[in-house]
RNA sequence: GCCGAGGUGGCGGAAUCGGCAGACGCAACGGACUUAAAAUCCGUUGGGGCGUAAGCCUCGUGCGGGUUCAAGUCCCGCCCUCGGCACCA
């Protein structure tokens, strides 16, 4: 009888007392570092898919340990950040006081229990100064390399969240978090210049064992685009207008150039009669938000400045307007209107009766025609192709550049929070900005209950006089502390550098084990932070590198997403009451049929639909495995050390290239293929175990001690030694007549096309379809088909 | 709109290099065990047709074409779903 719940205790107890899975980070032979995505600590425990992640991830941890690698799978929590606080705001207990609670229950309910092989001496947690020391040095070794900047900034203010966001977090113009609408505001704000690498992280992608589905996302969201600039000379003065386009060669198309409303040209340029027209219009663009300003589908709007631009090959007057469909934030914040052959540029054109040139050979009735094609009255260029004018414009005429430009913007940095790491940032009224000397060290978050946003635009912390005043290491005069924190992202941007030397005090990471370990070597997590999380640990990364900390420029050697999982075909959520507990599952299943049927019910990378016959079907499947162990010890059949043979192929297939759920399927094949045996080797059973071992730990170790097996399965290597049964086996040749399926034979490996053509003449059925028909070609296959083409 | 991934039985999903489509599992149906039920075990199960039967034929991987001895897989043209980006100039 599989006794699941007295096996899974007592194994949880050896893995607990015993820690099999404690790592020697200065003394492994064969380092492996396995990575799974930092867990948050929410209140309400690990949901569902992160227990799929987590288990993912360990399988695969498991499979490499197998192999004999020395597998380190390191653990601790993401615990500072907006999600914490937001819940203690909203129940009113104190994120320190609360954070704890949190952990304990992830740790020791959930992670403890389900058999991974975490080594928990690695357990960090993010809003532990011991941790957070090193965040902030972190944030001072890229200020000194002069990566790290305050500017002022419009940036998005989330007012329900009482805080500035990314632009990554602000979705459809709407907050990522609590879906308020985001406004715009003029702040003072820490970036991170990760801009300069966009080249860099893009380029980059080509190298990594990343699917191209996360590549992918990468890649749009760097979103590179080349382009020129063209310089529009002013009419009234001597300054010229700048715009940006990807496509110069339409330049001579160009009937206006129309300005964002931001531009600061555009003050300037408002003439006197037209003062009044611009106030209005500014104000109606200033009541737009966000998610209403971009809408694609919003009919565009714009006013006539009253000003002109000279055409730089023409020399024509192209008058200046201002619309709302121009973001300053992009390009040059200006672009010249060719309606020919742009769509808005056409629609604002018929708007406000602008003149269309057609500058590229096409139909009248294709207009807005925005293919590339024959330039046509382009002067000189006319009958150039388009690409080739891009190509060369810089080289055309001294108001031409070429220019790239990414939809990447800079990391803000700030956050105007309390539970998050203080920017260690001093400002002395005679030295100005000054960064705190590492000495100083952590910069201490206050234990203050006074920590709830006031909607100032200032963090809690500047309400903390004693928080605020310090002394100015430089000149010992009296100084203000910076007092947002940073975001959460940055909290976790370099924990997996942490996580090597995570109890050490002097370093934040030992330039020895960076060697031996790093990068990492296997990465798993959801492609839902594809945008952030991974670029900002590229960029981190990337920026250590350069000034001399770290040997690799890529901290994510080998990285796959996983899919989501769904509910019986829908999507989980509260209002539909349909939320899946993983704890439920320890108790009425266990951890070994939660494990396995989490990877058997779909492709890891594509995810699944869990279902609670699927877990029935687990669980009956490994208590047949346990069944196994009741048969009397003896040899088993030639059939069964094939299929085991075949078997190991398979489920090692499966390991490598993350397919876990046909693992399992093997091994189910596997398993009812021995129904019929009447005796087994103990060994045969051992290594079925070793096999579930990656998914089932808890019955695979029970199994191997049955068998009187010292220590951890996992020590014990990876199946092997059947493949001499292998070459025993016969082989099925399906038979084709005329490319149709007709029949089998069956025969030994490596037969020859005479000896498969031999049984087939011999086979009374198939002899049939030759009868009054004259064979015109064999085509054999050794060991795979053959087919017969009949005239 | 652009970029990417995908579309296979009643359902979740297999099919590794162009070579037996539907592995494995669920559900359903039939049977064994049982006084009965649950549990468990055994069998059947893509559609259509022929045959008393063993079996045989035929269609079939979103749609339409094509390449090939052979196509879920490759090529061309569509449709739909999901993910990413998006007044991006």
């Amino acid at each position: 009888m599989y006794d699941f719940q007295a096996i899974e205790k007592k194994w949880q107890r050896v893995y607990a007392s015993e820690e099999p899975f404690r790592i020697d980070l200065e003394q492994a032979k064969k380092p492996f570092y396995n990575l799974m995505m930092f867990p948050y600590p929410s209140a309400s425990g690990l949901h569902i898919g992160n227990m799929f992640s987590f288990i993912g991830s360990d399988v695969y941890g498991r499979y490499m340990k197998l192999l004999g690698y020395d597998v380190y799978e390191p653990i601790g929590f993401d615990a500072f950040g907006i999600h914490s606080e937001n819940y203690a705001l909203k129940t009113g207990k104190h994120p320190a006081e609360l954070t704890p609670q949190s952990i304990r229950f992830f740790r020791e309910e959930q992670l403890k229990k389900i058999g991974a092989i975490y080594d928990w001496r690695s357990e960090v947690n993010t809003s532990s100064p011991e941790y957070y020391r090193w965040t902030q040095w972190v944030f001072l070794q890229l200020f000194k390399a002069g990566l790290a900047e305050k500017r002022e900034s419009e940036v998005n203010w989330c007012p329900s969240c009482k805080t500035v966001l990314a632009d990554e977090q602000v979705i459809e113009g709407l907050c990522e978090r609590c879906n308020a609408a985001i406004e715009k505001k003029t702040m003072s704000q820490w970036f991170f210049k990760i801009t300069r690498y966009a080249d860099r992280l893009l380029e980059n992608l080509e190298k990594l064992d990343w699917t191209d589905i996360t590549k992918n996302i990468q890649k749009s969201w760097i979103g590179r685009s080349k382009g020129t600039t063209v310089h529009f000379r002013l009419e009234a003065s001597e300054e010229s207008v700048e715009v940006f386009t990807t496509r110069a060669d339409t330049v001579f198309g160009v009937t206006f150039i129309t300005l964002a409303p931001e531009h600061p040209l555009v003050e300037r340029l408002v003439t006197e009669e037209q003062t009044d027209v611009y106030r209005d219009f500014l104000s109606r663009v200033s009541k737009m938000d966000d998610a209403t300003r971009t809408s694609i589908s919003r009919p565009k709007t714009g006013i006539f400045t009253g000003s002109y631009a000279c055409h730089p090959f023409t020399g024509e007057r192209i008058p200046i307007w201002v619309g709302d469909y121009v973001l300053y934030s992009y390009g040059t914040g200006a672009v010249m209107g060719v309606p020919a052959h742009d769509e808005r540029d056409y629609v604002f054109a018929k708007k406000y009766a602008l003149p269309i040139r057609k500058v590229i050979g096409c139909s009248d009735d294709q207009l807005p025609y925005t293919e590339k094609g024959k330039m046509v009255d382009s002067g000189e260029y006319s009958g150039w192709e388009s690409e080739r004018f891009i190509a060369e414009a810089e080289s055309l005429a001294p108001f031409l550049k070429s220019k790239v430009h990414y939809h990447l913007h800079d990391w803000c940095l700030s956050r105007q929070r309390y539970w998050g790491p203080p920017i260690p940032i001093l400002y002395c009224e005679r030295c100005g900005t000054v960064p705190v000397p590492d000495k100083d060290l952590p910069v201490l978050l206050p234990v203050t209950d006074d920590y709830i946003p006031d909607g100032s635009g200032l963090s809690p912390l500047a309400r903390n006089e004693g928080f605020l005043w310090t002394t100015c290491p430089v000149c010992g005069g009296k100084a203000r502390r910076e007092t947002d924190v940073s975001d959460n992202f940055f909290d976790s941007a370099w924990y997996f550098l942490r996580y090597i030397s995570p109890n050490n005090p002097e370093e934040a990471f030992s330039p020895d084990r960076v060697r031996k370990w790093l990068p990492v070597n296997m990465y798993v997590g959801g492609n839902e932070h594809a945008n952030l999380h991974l670029m900002y640990a590229r960029f981190i990364t990337m920026a250590l590198h350069d000034i001399g900390l770290l040997p690799f420029e890529e901290p994510f050697t080998r990285f796959r997403g996983h899919g989501m999982i769904i509910k019986d075909g829908q999507k989980m959520s509260k209002s539909k009451g349909n939320i899946v507990n993983p704890n439920d599952y320890f108790e009425t299943h266990g951890v070994d049929t939660l494990r396995t049927y989490l990877m058997f019910m779909g492709n890891f990378l594509e995810g699944g639909d869990f279902r609670e016959s699927g877990l029935d079907a687990v669980k009956r499947f490994l208590s047949r495995v346990w069944d196994l162990t009741t048969l009397p010890a003896g040899s088993s059949s030639l059939k069964a050390k094939i299929k085991m043979a075949e078997t190991i192929k398979r489920v090692q297939f499966a390991f490598e290239n993350i397919k876990y759920n046909t693992g399992v399927a093997a091994l189910m094949e596997l398993v009812n293929s021995l129904q019929d045996e009447k005796e087994i080797e103990s060994g045969f059973i051992v290594d079925i175990a070793r096999l579930l071992a990656p998914y089932a730990p808890f019955i695979s170790e029970e199994i191997h001690a049955v068998y009187g097996g010292k220590g951890t399965i996992l020590n014990t290597g990876f199946p092997s030694g059947y493949d001499i049964y292998l070459e025993q086996a016969l082989v099925e040749i399906p038979v084709q007549f005329n490319g149709k399926l007709r029949g089998k034979i069956t025969i030994a490996q490596n037969a020859t096309q005479e000896q498969v053509m031999e049984l087939v003449r011999a086979d009374e059925k198939l002899a049939t379809y030759f009868q009054g028909k004259e064979l015109k070609k064999v085509i054999y296959l050794q060991d795979k088909i053959v087919n017969l083409i009949l005239a």
